[in-house]
DNA sequence: CTGTTAGCGCATTCAG
DNA sequence: CTGAATGCGCTAACAG
């Protein structure tokens, strides 16, 4: 069933059916005749077929590491949201963190020549180390969070990840913890911003610097912060790159009989679900994550649409519950 | 940059170029040629040309009601991994439980001519309340995860939740467990067969059914689940129908100084990240979203390829850890 | 306002 | 093995 088809059964042209379907004036009429014969036959114009002349299939994609981490299913689900009530369809590739695969996944959006890509996450700043496929998506509309891709057609939208730690950290200090300890997850351009946060904030308060680091999230990272623990360096506080950490550290600290947010404070980053299931609730540095995608997926379309757009950062807070 | 001018620029015809890109035999002095212009020019056929001739983008959706729940996001994460592998592009549409939304996302895919549809969750039967949205997509290769949608070319993947919840229960009263209360929530389908389970076993060995209810996974469940324990009901152990819900009820008797697997046994549903972040760690049905995920993708592409399948349910298994 | 026609970029006949 | 011609379903000029 085609355009064809449908004129044929209405007895009119294929360029009046056309015009039927993008809402341009016809004769009433017409209209109805065609009208019908396209409930009759459920029919469908074909998007691949207007994709092929409009040289856009109204398809946006989201690139994410790992769909299963909440921060970035949240963006993805936002993102998703909000492109697809304008008719949008949004495709979100899951990189697992892979180089190649990555860019895999951009070879297949180039052949689709998908409409924009926001990527999500200063992991993909890898790709400015790839000169050929900056080549390749150079003039696609691009919009990258908490990093930029060196492309001519590339905004940027950032979190302040440095000043909400730095923050945080200060909250701690004020509160008058003297022995704060920063977990480190990663080492990525925005976990060091994070990392970074906590360090000026010890320096200019004259304390001490220190970090421990894990390269996990779940059982490495439960035996890396009971190391840290047995070595008894956080007496007072801890803040942690990510809330899947603190609610580690609570959970550990609590199992010891330490008086979470009373003995010691512990703080999460990222306001995740993770801040409500922890016993006692978890305070957390909020990077907005839904601001943020929502941001993006507006950029983007002021691209589309080409207005102009300048790079926007987005300010953290911290939700203070009762770990800290 | 189309593939016209690579022809040229070769000194061959389109069609040979087509041929070098369908890895067809052709003479290799040509091949070289080609195969220079299309480096030169980091020529990428395009997909929308291709699926117009083809009828098809190698584009697969799938369907889910929310990323940001833990199950769905698993769901799309593994589907998404097993077919990117083989080639095809994945959609992922969050429906957000809106029954419209969901119509006007299949209107989209019909448009996109995807290949075919895998849903996830037993939410999406209520399509079959809609014939004029079934003929719509009657032809299309579907798989639904835990339900069953009345077109022609529909298969089913079902995860055996009540004998989870039946064996979990029975799990209970076998260790002298006799005050067994089931938290349930929603009234969808798979709910519904989870809380059969329940019910089932607790008939089998003329116990008493005990049965509470919410309509929520955070802020409210919690007040629910609060006045469940004031109620006082819940002496010997709680079978709940999501993790969320059993890290709640374990949160909550922690505060009351219940000691959890000992005094009381709490079981959630789903293996999620969540049994591991609870202190104690939670017991609780695995659902097998992985295996699950992996055999509607499988099956899926059984049915491009022409293949029988038949429809398959999957066993769930007890993962016992320290909650009960 | 309506219909005719020429592409969009590619795969696929069918001759040569 | 290669190339010329046709069509996939639709939009956009253009002419009527």
């Amino acid at each position: 069933m085609n355009i064809y088809d449908i004129a044929r059964e209405a007895g009119v042209s294929i360029s009046t059916v056309s015009k039927y379907l993008n809402n341009k004036n016809i004769r009433p009429e017409l209209k109805e005749k065609i009208e019908y014969v396209i409930k009759k036959y459920n029919y469908v114009p074909s998007a691949v077929a207007q994709g092929l002349v409009s040289k856009s299939l109204k398809l946006i994609a989201v690139m994410v590491v790992d769909l299963q981490v909440s921060y970035y299913a949240a963006a993805a689900y936002t993102i998703d949201k909000t492109l697809s009530k304008l008719g949008y369809r949004v495709i979100i590739c899951n990189t697992l963190g892979d180089e190649e695969n990555s860019i895999r996944y951009l070879d297949s959006l180039m052949k689709l020549s998908v409409d924009g890509i926001i990527f999500i996450g200063s992991i993909f700043e890898f790709l400015n180390k790839y000169p050929k496929v900056l080549n390749k998506i150079d003039n696609i509309p691009i919009i990258c969070n908490n990093g930029h891709i060196n492309t001519k057609n590339s905004h940027s939208v950032y979190a302040d990840d440095r000043v909400g730690v730095y923050q945080a950290t200060e909250y701690l200090i004020k509160k008058g913890r003297k022995n704060i300890v920063y977990l480190k997850y990663l080492t990525t351009a925005s976990s060091n911003l994070k990392c970074q946060g906590y360090k000026d904030a010890i320096d200019k308060y004259g304390l001490k610097q220190t970090i421990y680091y894990t390269n996990d999230l779940m059982t490495a990272a439960y035996e890396d912060i009971k190391k840290m623990l047995e070595d008894g360096v956080a007496k007072d506080a801890i803040v942690c790159g990510e809330d899947l950490l603190a609610l580690s550290c609570i959970s550990q600290l609590s199992a010891l009989n330490y008086k979470i947010g009373v003995d010691i404070d512990v703080i999460g980053f990222n306001a995740s679900i993770f801040t409500d299931v922890s016993n006692p609730k978890m305070t957390s540095i909020d990077n907005k994550v839904e601001e943020t995608s929502v941001k993006c997926a507006d950029m983007l379309l002021d691209v589309l649409q080409g207005k102009e757009v300048k790079d926007i950062t987005i300010p953290c807070s911290l939700v203070i519950k009762d770990s800290a």
